[in-house]
DNA sequence: CTGTTAACCTGAGTGC
DNA sequence: TGCACTCAGGTTAACA
């Protein structure tokens, strides 16, 4: 499940192999994704160079030499790896990005929930990109914010900062996680948080967030080969994934509750 | 507007 | 061995 760290960890992975590559050709063998594959993606981003990968959320956005851009999501199951020109296709490799150096890069995507769009260069707002949240990591993410955005809220509080529109790249595992740090219950009410904890909350955020970009993510989605084993975030969680387990802080059972057809784990001694 | 639920999709896991 | 079933969850659409 690629989560923001997940994200930027392949967006690093990516960098040194692609970064002043030349897109020689693109062979599309699955157009349905989450949306359609634009059927003319392969020749427009055939021959132009790359010239960035940046990261919006859980979105990569590849910077052309002609000032066009493609979106690649990974959903649920999406993979990206760096791999020689000619090696074997398996099931679900909807799509390869061939380079100027004998390299590809090859979309993997089991589910389909991911999703690889073209954005022209005349465009500048992309519809998807648009109505997203800040970044944790920005100025714009703060406690205040997170206290003014959440006033009236009664949604239970990891449903309100796992919605993109608020912060982006909470999803489920650091949601979870940030919220046990900061000794918020899941299910409280959003509009009933304090500005302290608000402000408190925005920090554990950031900090799960920043110490799993550093581990490399949970569920590590290597681009170059190894499969799905696990980022060393694994060993760090404290709630998620851990239900009827000790707590690691106080020995009490962990709970599992459903909030939003979403398996939240908590605490009921730490987080209330 | 807010909040809830279902839908998309396939592989992995479980129970019988 | 195989079948039926559930679950995983990012994101959006549809609904109350």
């Amino acid at each position: 499940m690629p989560e923001l760290p997940e994200v930027e960890t392949v967006r690093r992975g990516l960098e040194p192999h692609l970064l002043q590559r030349r897109i020689r050709a693109v062979q599309l063998r699955e157009r349905r994704l989450r949306w359609p594959v634009p059927a003319q993606l392969p020749q427009l981003a055939a021959q132009r160079r790359i010239e960035r990968i940046d990261r919006r959320g859980k979105y990569l956005i590849v910077g052309l030499d002609s000032g066009d851009r493609m979106i690649w999501h990974l959903g649920m199951s999406g993979r990206l790896f760096v791999l020689p020109q000619g090696h074997p296709l398996v099931k679900h490799d909807h799509a390869d990005f061939e380079l100027d150096d004998g390299q590809l890069v090859r979309f993997h995507d089991p589910r389909r929930f991911g999703a690889l769009l073209w954005w022209p260069r005349e465009e500048t707002e992309h519809v998807l990109l648009r109505e997203m949240g800040p970044e944790p990591f920005t100025d714009a993410f703060n406690g205040d914010y997170l206290f003014a955005q959440s006033r009236g809220r009664s949604l239970a509080v990891k449903n309100f900062i796992m919605d993109g529109h608020i912060v982006v790249g909470a999803g489920n595992i650091y949601a979870a996680e940030s919220l046990f740090r900061a000794g918020i219950r899941p299910t409280r009410a959003a509009g009933k948080l304090t500005r302290a904890q608000c402000t408190l909350l925005v920090a554990k955020i950031r900090e799960v967030l920043s110490e799993a970009v550093a581990l490399g993510g949970t569920t590590l989605r290597d681009f170059a080969g190894a499969r799905g084993e696990s980022g060393y975030f694994q060993q760090e969680l404290f709630v998620y994934g851990r239900e009827g387990e000790a707590c690691r802080v106080c020995g009490s059972t962990i709970k599992l509750e459903v909030l939003g057809a979403r398996q939240s784990c908590y605490c009921p001694r730490c987080q209330r």
